[in-house]
RNA sequence: CGGGCUAUAGCGCAGUUUGGUAGCGCGCACGGUUCGGGACCGUGAGGUCGUGAGUUCAAAUCUCACUAGCCCGACCA
């Protein structure tokens, strides 16, 4: 393609707006413009890459036999009632009327549209297993977009299902473990380093899940990893083994006067006591207006998320101070859960053998000492609601965990039956009774994957594609687009499309320093430069990107050497 | 939603403190000199100063309200 005739608006100053080098990147090479917070327009060089990322994808689900579909993206509301996440999604869910004050949504993922799509076509033990994914825009009202494509209020997604016969979850397995398979492959292909973390499945439903993260510090995952044996987890997922911290036995429980402590470090220093021997007690406030009381050990964090699967709801907060008082007669800061009757008190592990403790007295500026869990209250559960650290210790061999920040690129899910259930979808199986198919659905943010990539290739001057996504294989410079250099680009560029190599000729009118500049921050793998200083030998110079190496080569076989290094360099980034 | 910041030409910014009718760099157009790493000189086009109201003889500048954008926290591919 010719320069000239492409849209390609490129940019020297860094947008104001971009705080991450992909962002910054996508912009300044001309790949995409914001249309609104969130919402960005991909401009021809950005839609290249996008739809080469989107073709490796297609073709590794092909490869696992999945069937393409292509979906629509407003939905009826109904489909959303009968799975309940109409009442249960929030605002982040686009809802919309039309002329007939009919209720749709803009489907933020498709697990209604697909399920009742195919309700009617699972009807046999045979019909199973049935795997299917589309690649579409999907629209979710984030409370933040952030980072340009990173987080967008649309996105692209590739989003893939599968149905299983019920008794059969060794189908459902294999299918789970095919997708991790495909998606590692899909990555790589991409150029990308990840990992695969196990994670909380959130308001997906479901029992085991799984991320695919790029590691990088503009990451808004965390992950938690063991440094010997390999377990990795997302930070709201991860579990630690719990510390044998030895409490001495103590004496009876005395109200102590503490003034003015109302932090657990402030604590600490009055009385003089280390925070392992403090209850933490936090309240929090659920969707149906009750509230909750969480205890921790004082040195610990709640993981909200944790408590959230436990409670069952898709959201809570830490009550406000002032409701608090109002509605419980507790002064926050000197909560406890002794003699608490009204609200459910859930402990975490770390709680249980907590003697000599301290712990909010339930009353203005004192606090309860030599308190012996069991002995002075007793929780309702105790459940494990630890937030991870850094310095905890690793669940399955308990050594050290460090942890680390990543973008999450891939999720998948084992489902289950929450969304067959409710569609009542059935089928009959081998011996005459009717089953419910259970299900996985398996996530690619396919925006952010293309962003991640530049996030992990770039360099001070500009992208450095990975030729498998690159908008083009070869850029060509004539130095001077006229005369004699003119006539060789054209030459060149003809032979390598003949072979199908995807060529930008930068036949622009501009000086040679622009079109240098250009070519390394579009970033495209291989550059040919034609100009007098190598015709004088009959040769042009032949770059490389990524290592910044260049030569001169003959006329007569630069065809033919391009030819082998793209092909080498493709293969890569090849499957298998 | 809470906290912080910003809004002036296509992009990046100055001007706001102390009110007097808008400027710089890049980009764009034209002419000339240049031409293998974002050239130089000259000329020129381009602005409801985010929106609305108020104060004032006079508002980019002061006041109030609103809107949008960005960053930090709770959601997600």
């Amino acid at each position: 393609m010719h320069y000239s005739r492409t849209f390609i608006p490129t940019i020297k100053e860094v947008p104001k707006d971009a705080m991450i080098q992909s962002h910054i990147l996508m912009i300044r090479a001309g790949m995409i413009k914001k249309l609104s917070s969130g919402i960005y327009s991909f401009l021809p060089l950005g839609y290249r890459v996008l739809k080469k990322v989107e073709s490796i994808i297609r073709e590794e689900m092909e490869r696992i036999d999945y069937n393409e579909f292509f979906l629509p993206v407003i939905i009826p509301g109904e489909l959303w009632k009968i799975s309940k996440r109409w009442y249960s999604m929030g605002p982040e869910l686009f809802r919309l009327k039309d002329r007939n004050i009919q209720d749709f949504v803009l489907a933020p993922t498709h697990e209604e549209a697909f399920t009742f799509l195919l309700k009617d076509h699972i009807k046999s033990y045979k019909d199973l297993p049935l795997k299917v994914y589309h690649i579409g825009i999907k629209f979710r009202d984030e409370i933040r977009p952030r980072f340009g494509v990173m987080r967008g209020k649309t996105f692209i997604m590739k989003d893939a299902y599968s149905f299983h016969r019920e008794s059969n979850s060794k189908s459902l397995d294999k299918t789970y473990n095919d997708m991790a398979g495909a998606y590692k492959k899909i990555f790589d292909r991409c150029g990308l380093e990840t990992i695969s973390v196990s994670a909380d499945s959130g308001s997906m439903g479901g029992s085991l899940s799984e991320e695919f993260m790029v590691p990088s510090r503009v990451g808004e995952e965390e992950i938690i990893q063991c440094n010997h044996c390999g377990y990795v987890a997302n930070r709201e997922k991860a579990e630690s083994r719990n510390e044998n911290i030895s409490y001495k036995n103590s004496g009876e429980i005395t109200m102590a006067s503490t003034p003015g402590t109302k932090t657990i470090e402030a604590v600490t220093r009055f009385l003089k006591v280390p925070a392992e021997s403090l209850i933490k007690t936090l309240v929090f406030k659920i969707p149906d207006g009750k509230f909750v009381l969480a205890l921790i050990r004082g040195d610990l964090d709640i993981n909200e998320t944790k408590l959230k699967n436990y409670l069952g709801v898709s959201e809570i907060e830490q009550a406000d101070k002032k409701e608090v008082k109002a509605k419980l007669g507790i002064p926050l800061g000197f909560a406890g859960p002794i003699g608490v009757k009204s609200m459910h008190v859930v402990a975490d592990l770390s709680v249980r053998d907590i003697k000599g403790g301290v712990t909010g007295a339930n009353k203005k500026d004192y606090h309860y000492i030599n308190v012996n869990t069991e002995r002075d209250f007793t929780p309702d559960e105790y459940i494990d609601l630890r937030l991870v650290g850094e310095h905890d210790l690793c669940p399955l061999c308990g050594d050290g965990l460090s942890m680390f920040k990543g973008i999450e690129l891939g999720h998948i899910f084992k489902l289950g039956d929450k969304y067959t259930k409710a569609f009542l979808v059935s089928y009959l199986d081998e011996d005459g009774s009717m089953k419910t198919p259970i299900m996985g659905c398996y996530g690619i943010g396919v925006e952010r994957t293309t962003a991640a990539i530049i996030e992990q290739n770039y360099d001070e001057k500009g992208i450095i594609w990975p030729i498998s996504v690159s908008p083009f294989h070869v850029y060509i410079l004539p130095v001077k687009y006229s005369g004699k250099i003119q006539e060789i680009s054209d030459m060149l560029v003809e032979q390598l499309e003949k072979s199908g190599i995807e060529v930008l000729i930068d036949d622009r009118d501009e000086r040679p320093g622009v079109k240098f500049k250009d070519a390394d921050l579009i970033g495209i793998p291989f550059r040919i430069t034609i100009g007098e200083r190598g015709l004088k030998k009959g040769a042009v110079e032949l770059f490389e990107r990524r290592t910044g190496n260049s030569e001169f080569i003959k006329l007569e076989s630069i065809v033919d050497i391009l030819k082998e290094r793209i092909a080498l360099e493709k293969k890569k980034y090849e499957s298998e």
